[in-house]
DNA sequence: ACAACATAGTTGACTTAGTCAACCACAACA
DNA sequence: TGTTGTGGTTGACTAAGTCAACTATGTTGT
């Protein structure tokens, strides 16, 4: 019989969706995992990201990208560019204050990273983040 | 700098609980994917098992599983037997029917399963279970 | 040029998942 | 026997994810 993979990754994410939680909220401020997830998109793609490219890369559902970005202009930690080319659209800019809390929660995700990768080799790590991206890949070509 | 693994690792959970509930979703009558995993196990340690049990294994809030074994029962799939060494607790049994949804709702699981892993070698699996529980075990660890 | 169709983003309404605190009944133990 | 601990339940809540309908703009084919 084929080994079960989906339990010991929903226990995995579960773990880990928790330490963020922790790591993120001691500083705290209306900030959630999710909402870091996207300002760390924005701040890398600056000026340069539009609202359907964080759709595609994450798989977000659209009207809940929406409402995370409208709080993320609420907080003051990003802002809409008019995108020249296509007037239904905007690129999404990151604040001086996004780019801090950034820099600030990524070290708090950093210290969850390392304890989570602790006694693994470098090598497996990379295996292993080379499978996961492969069965989502799998997954998701099967479904259209 | 040390590779990021949340972020595949969110797509791929990501995917898998699309597919999963798409699967289960065909056939369905009031059950979600966290219904399923806990009904999966009930049937497997059948009549040996409490809700403190489970939330040991499977870290789900005990008010959260309170709730899915009341909804569970609700719905016929499973019972309560009394355990005779603790009157607080109770062990869970499974119903016919709910055998039924299980060995049902697992050729569906089953075949997602297939799916994710298609492309991989037995090894490859192996190894990313591996270290998936082993990740797990290291946050774990750490938050307590 | 313009109708038909497609796409980016928004809003509403909803379900599922996860969390925390308070509580009850019973257990364990000093 | 009283204090403290544990299994389970309920309330009240937040976060995450989904679907459908809609607006405004873009794209294509004729």
């Amino acid at each position: 019989m084929s080994e079960n993979i989906k339990e010991p990754l929903f226990n995995l994410l579960h773990s880990m969706k928790r330490s963020l939680r922790q790591a993120i909220e001691v500083d705290n401020l209306g900030i959630t995992p999710l909402h870091m997830r996207v300002l760390k998109i924005i701040s890398f793609y600056n000026q340069k990201v539009t609202a359907n490219d964080i759709v595609q890369k994450t798989l977000i559902d659209k009207a809940q990208l929406a409402r995370l970005i409208k709080e993320l202009i609420g907080l003051g930690y990003v802002s809409k560019l008019d995108n020249p080319n296509d007037k239904r659209s905007y690129y999404l800019g990151i604040s001086g204050e996004g780019e801090q809390i950034v820099k600030q929660l990524s070290t708090a995700e950093n210290r969850v990273n390392e304890i989570m990768k602790s006694g693994l080799t470098e090598q497996e790590i990379a295996d292993f983040v080379r499978l996961a991206k492969q069965m989502a890949h799998n997954l998701n070509q099967h479904n259209e």
